[in-house]
DNA sequence: ACAGAACGTTCTGTTTACGGAACGAAATGG
DNA sequence: CCATTTCGTTCCGTAAACAGAACGTTCTGT
């Protein structure tokens, strides 16, 4: 089954990762040898029993062994890629963080979101050009944007992939 | 196990709050209804494909029936309590991200960081006055506020219980 | 070169998670 | 007011996940 293989690698590769044997692991563990054997081959739904047993074995959350959480959305613009890093809503606002990738050669303009809307940048790496479509700025590594983006506004990566993190604030 | 109860009584939560019956849930997902029943009461050790059945039919992330994220580690000083929404790694240096409050009527000092640590702050709600412990700056709602963090730095709330998000980046 | 240990896979018997049926209780409706 | 449906729990036979043993293979060290 596929969820199993999935897990089964994913759990091979935090064993070899820590440089463990199979066997190893299984004493770790609690595990049976010949369980581990089978689950990192894919041919074993595990129990979260077991599971658990391994993960905490091996210092890992559960969350590890599982896929790549769908909750996280990723949006995917014209020079823009983003994934939900967190999302907090607290009575007056929702905020809400991104890891984004601006990519060099093209500009994303974003269209005005809700009145009260502001984003922050701060730059990783890369120098990047953002801002209200009116007035952009630059900002380099370790630099920070800021701009209400309740009108207009504008992504571009001047020299070179720009990585940054992103944080959009609204109202509720 | 205990476990097993806390698993079956998310579970539960998750299906209440969508006012679905356990048959209801158990025709939906294609788990069986005796299966679905003793799950729920924690008298057993689900098995991944099965868990993964009823998450999706409940439209849920396998995650929500899982405890707590234990590697999301909270850190907690004089002034500050901080929790680690996410951390990249990548070749030049490690990011940090932090969800903070800062609470009134103290002052948190940080001894410096590796040097070239930069940190970024931006301020949900309430009042910051943070930096350089020589040259501290106030930061309102919706402002920023930046410092280098090889140096001795502080953090306190001006007014109000301060809720921001610290960023913290230093070289690898 | 050979003995011994450790490796990962496969086998074996037991336990248990599974789907479905059976059950009594509560809700529904004609 | 009784027939029917739906509810959640309990029972049952089967499939499979488990721990541990047995196995051949590959390291290790003397």
């Amino acid at each position: 089954m596929e969820l199993a293989q999935q897990v089964g690698s994913r759990l091979r590769e935090l064993r070899l990762e820590r440089n463990l044997s199979l066997s190893a692991l299984a004493r770790l563990s609690g595990v049976g040898k010949g369980t581990l054997s089978e689950l990192e081959a894919g041919r074993r739904n595990a129990t979260l029993e077991t599971l658990y047993a391994l993960t905490t074995a091996l210092d890992s959350p559960l969350t590890a062994v599982l896929g790549p959480d769908p909750a996280r959305a990723t949006l995917s613009g014209r020079a823009v890629d983003a994934v939900l890093v967190e999302r907090y809503e607290d009575p007056a606002a929702v905020t809400e963080i991104y890891r984004i990738r601006i990519r060099t050669g093209a500009v994303q303009e974003s269209d005005a979101h809700p009145p009260g809307t502001q984003e922050h940048l701060i730059v990783l790496s890369g120098t990047a050009r953002v801002g209200a479509a009116s007035a952009p700025v630059e900002a380099g590594p370790g630099e920070h944007a800021h701009w209400p983006a309740d009108i207009p506004h504008v992504y571009a990566a001047v020299s070179g992939d720009v990585e940054a993190i992103l944080t959009v604030r609204y109202p509720a």
